[in-house]
DNA sequence: TTCAAAAGTGTAGCGGTTGCACTTTTGAAC
DNA sequence: GTTCAAAAGTGCAACCGCTACACTTTTGAA
């Protein structure tokens, strides 16, 4: 445990560490599916995962928090979907990435309740909004490396923000697969005009 | 003041009222703009405004809506714009109404304080954005209308998305007209596109 | 003059969040 | 095995935005 050791190896104390905040996690997300984000405090969770309000602040920085845990993997998974696009546009590639995570929920039926539950309360909403668009950055750092922009190609920049606010749209719709290809093919002509100009 | 007075007339009850609100507000702003958001609490804003604080949340939901007062006539010049664009397409008649209204605020120096205040302040940032993106239903109904599509086309409601959040991306540009060109030549050559479909 | 609605007040309280001083646990060095 | 400092966790008090409540004052009109 010195050096050139794994990450996954952890010592007695992360693995408590992680413990406790996994306890938390879960109490929380039990407690907001059973009966509502409003209708649970935080002292409540706290409780049921048998931890101070002090604790639980302490590896979460917000009520909210609590249920968006696990973020990290979407933005690079974003950026892998650009970056290893084989022969597909941009558009096309973010497209195929929406649709196959649309997919891909779909398999886990708790996934709709956790997605109503963000969707009807509005403090969750904004919160899920706010953390999907920090990805922005990176997302239009990808797509201007990928095309030779400069870094902060204004282009590149806005086809990130209507990537990212697309998905909004898309999941607001029945048809979540035809609504992809029409947003994202707006996205894709426009994109594809702009490129060879 | 029977019938038929014109709405401007306003008896002395309401000219209280509205003079309360005002010197609320206006004691908010001066508050916000000298020492920041986060540094001015409710009380002190009520104690300048010379009102309870009860008070002051019947005029106001919460406090970051004492900053944003007068938003009605936003959304409806938006629509104007697609509904009165001439010739011109709707996402080209869209980035002419931001570029003219991004003059008129050039004109007023306050307003890029304001601007600043509300960018570096996490929590108006996000209220701003939520009180600007109500706009995207009355904006997508227009577009519709105007391309006689059906209400809730996926299209429509996209562009108006897109529009919106155009103007964040734009704004953040020093050379605005350009940042407004790339960025709405992008929407328009998309739109053209998928319009001829 | 009378009266009900509207505007405003003060207090008490809730819920999320933080600072603080404190105890307990843990890992590692001696 | 003892020792020690850092890390994890605790409990309390308090702040802040916001609301409910019961209340007084003002206002407009019958």
């Amino acid at each position: 445990m010195r050096y050139g050791e794994a990450v996954t190896e952890l010592g007695r104390r992360e693995r408590k560490k992680l413990q406790t905040r996994q306890s938390i996690s879960d109490a929380a997300t039990r407690l907001f599916l059973e009966r509502g984000f409003d209708e649970v405090g935080v002292k409540e969770i706290a409780d049921t995962a048998d931890v101070s309000v002090t604790t639980l602040f302490k590896h979460f920085p917000s009520k909210e928090a609590l249920l968006f845990d696990e973020d990290e993997a979407q933005e690079s998974a974003l950026v892998a979907a650009v970056r290893n696009r084989g022969g597909k546009s941009i558009p096309m590639a973010l497209r195929d990435h929406f649709v196959q995570a649309a997919r891909g929920h779909a398999d886990h039926p708790q996934f709709e309740i956790f997605q109503r539950l963000v969707l009807e309360t509005p403090a969750l909403r904004e919160y899920g909004h706010r953390m999907w668009t920090r990805h922005q950055d990176a997302l239009a750092r990808a797509i201007a490396e990928e095309t030779g922009a400069p870094a902060d190609d204004v282009r590149c920049a806005a086809l990130a923000r209507f990537a990212l606010d697309a998905r909004d749209v898309i999941f607001g719709r029945a048809d979540r697969e035809r609504a992809a290809d029409e947003v994202f093919g707006l996205l894709e002509h426009g994109w594809a005009a702009d490129q060879q100009a």
